[in-house]
DNA sequence: TGTTAGCACTCTTGTTTGGCGAGTGCTAAT
DNA sequence: ATTAGCACTCGCCAAACAAGAGTGCTAACA
């Protein structure tokens, strides 16, 4: 166990070190108001904190840098929870005050104040669309071989899908076909629209569809939406302002990372409610190994339907990092719960 | 004027600085076949292209490097047009191969393989949406007060968005007004839609609606789609392994300028037809000034929709980006027109 | 026994120095 | 007009050195 001073130095080392990104030293240390005695006692204590893992040395004679465990035990143990500057606030609710509709305007918005305001890369997984409720299906022919179905949720989510029609199909029929499936498959998730396109629908299109196996298939082929939700960005740059990454190819394969999407993607997706932190190698990825991840859920009622993260070194500002991802994802939450939980 | 011989050397200084980025000094040129006179020779004549402009010392004893006039006269003047690689041409040719219906995708795909292709960063300013027509609207009420109205294009191209009804707006009127929207709008050009709305469609509207003047004022500002065409992007990290850009600040200013999308825009935008090029200041952007972007329109039929451009390193492959967006242009306009232009 | 002052030692950083190689400009010979 | 030769310039690199920051250890102190 850390004794009382042990964890009070520890936690002056990272809040420095966080700060300005140097090595601290013992006799820097020593002149804190918070620190009462010498730098010698420091210097004894500091080798225990190393010995113990919390905190680590660049070479032989340098001050000393938190290590991942440190940082692990700092975010655990350390983290005093910080109340917003009333600026911040303001901010982020002028964001929510705007009467916008579409849910990804929202989300989009909400991670570009967030970068702003942290000077750090904001990603947010964007609100799962399978889990969203049919409200209406549309299609319409745009040539004779072509035609566009359009998909409305009951959040206001449109998706389209341009398809191409059988041959010799009637473009009399679409009309017929529509209003079928949207008799049958109104107020299904999209999740199971397939399904129940062959279940249900199936049989009703044959009495009244020529053609009837051509389309049933590529419809639920078309209607299979199984793209992936989407991830918004803000501040994809800011990262190269942080001194860590003045290195040339540890920028490069950082934006690689973010530019390819899919490990970020990975690392975002199935997240449990509430706020998690994960640091350097914690995200089992290299390019992230100089790098934290703070994830923060959010939901509509009672359903969680995304994720909106930071991303920055481990000399993050954990603090207000946590506190401004729990302001703006209990304020999303409610805005989105006020919006679209009508039932 | 210059001579054979200078123009022969600017070439060779060029084509050399272009493939290894180093300053190229007299003795390595009078090494290569080209060349068959001594380096005392080309020294005099280095010497006197630099007095006019075409090249400069980095420093008093340094090799020389082409300038901005050089590359300039080399566009213009030197380059042999060069035939594609067989294996780029099959590359392209792959991606057009496939069925895509949708515009915005297809050129999404054009981006990603000229940046692979190039290594440089593609931008494609995406099609002019205005300019398309309206094939059909659709109104979706999605609760009391919002409902979401999905504009088709005859492209294929889908717009949406959520607006608020008025208040006490009758859901069944809905259906009404989406078919009158039809029946008058069907074939119009977006640009043009506002206009008719109050022309043509005031007075229909007004006879079989309620609450005739707040709808109408919210549609046409809803259906007033000023959206700006998008940017599409493939390679924007690519500029960072290229040897310029081992400084940090270059790189981040002129990654915030592809992130911040509208100074690019508008170098984009208003581009006559054809290709062409921009040479560092030319540009007049400073976070160019390292860089060339060479510009190329594309069109469906006779009506020029779009520009695909390459940005790249001044130091950049001029002959053979410009033989590619010859290629990918031309197929492109081919495919498009072929899929859009049916009357 | 816990704390501290003092000191030798280590390592980084910045500066200087000298040598090497690539390149130039000029001059004189061809 | 071309070229060989030569002195000179500069960037680059490695070695040498001083200064500064920091450490670990020891011995003295409360």
């Amino acid at each position: 166990m850390l004794t009382e001073r042990q964890l009070l130095i520890l936690q002056v080392i990272i809040d420095e070190f966080i700060s300005y990104a140097q090595p601290v030293g013992s006799r820097s240390l020593s002149k804190k108001d918070e620190i009462t005695f010498s730098s010698a006692t420091i210097r004894n204590e500091m080798s225990d904190l190393e010995e113990l893992g919390f905190i680590e040395k660049t070479h032989t004679s340098s001050g000393r840098v938190p290590s991942e465990k440190g940082y692990r035990y700092y975010v655990d143990h350390l983290l005093s929870p910080q109340t917003l500057k009333s600026n911040d606030m303001l901010m982020i609710k002028s964001v929510f005050a705007e009467r916008i509709y579409e849910l990804e305007k929202i989300v989009q918005k909400s991670a570009k104040i967030l970068s702003e305001l942290t000077n750090y890369t904001a990603i947010v997984l964007g609100p799962k669309v399978k889990d969203h409720k049919l409200k209406k299906i549309q299609i319409v022919p745009i040539s004779e071989e072509t035609a566009i179905a359009i998909i409305v949720t009951d959040t206001g989510h449109v998706e389209n899908k341009v398809f191409s029609l059988p041959p010799s199909f009637d473009v009399n029929e679409v009309e017929k076909m529509a209003n079928i499936l949207n008799d049958r498959l109104a107020g299904v998730p999209l999740m199971e629209l397939k399904d129940k396109i062959y279940k249900e629908v199936a049989m009703l299109l044959k009495q009244h569809i020529h053609n009837y196996d051509a389309v049933i298939a590529t419809l639920s082929d078309t209607l299979n939406l199984s793209k992936p939700e989407k991830l918004f960005f803000g501040g994809k740059t800011n990262m190269l302002s942080q001194p860590e990454f003045h290195d040339i190819d540890k920028v490069r394969s950082l934006l690689a990372m973010i530019e390819q999407e899919k490990g970020l993607y990975d690392l975002m997706k199935r997240n449990p409610a509430g706020i998690h932190v994960k640091i350097g190698r914690e995200n089992n990825n290299s390019a992230l190994a100089a790098c934290s991840l703070i994830t923060a859920t959010y939901s509509v009622g009672p359903e969680q339907v995304g994720t909106i993260a930071i991303l920055g070194p481990t000399r993050m500002e954990y603090s207000r990092v946590i506190s401004l991802l729990q302001f703006i994802t209990t304020d999303l939450t409610a805005l989105l719960t006020k919006l679209y939980q009508k039932e």
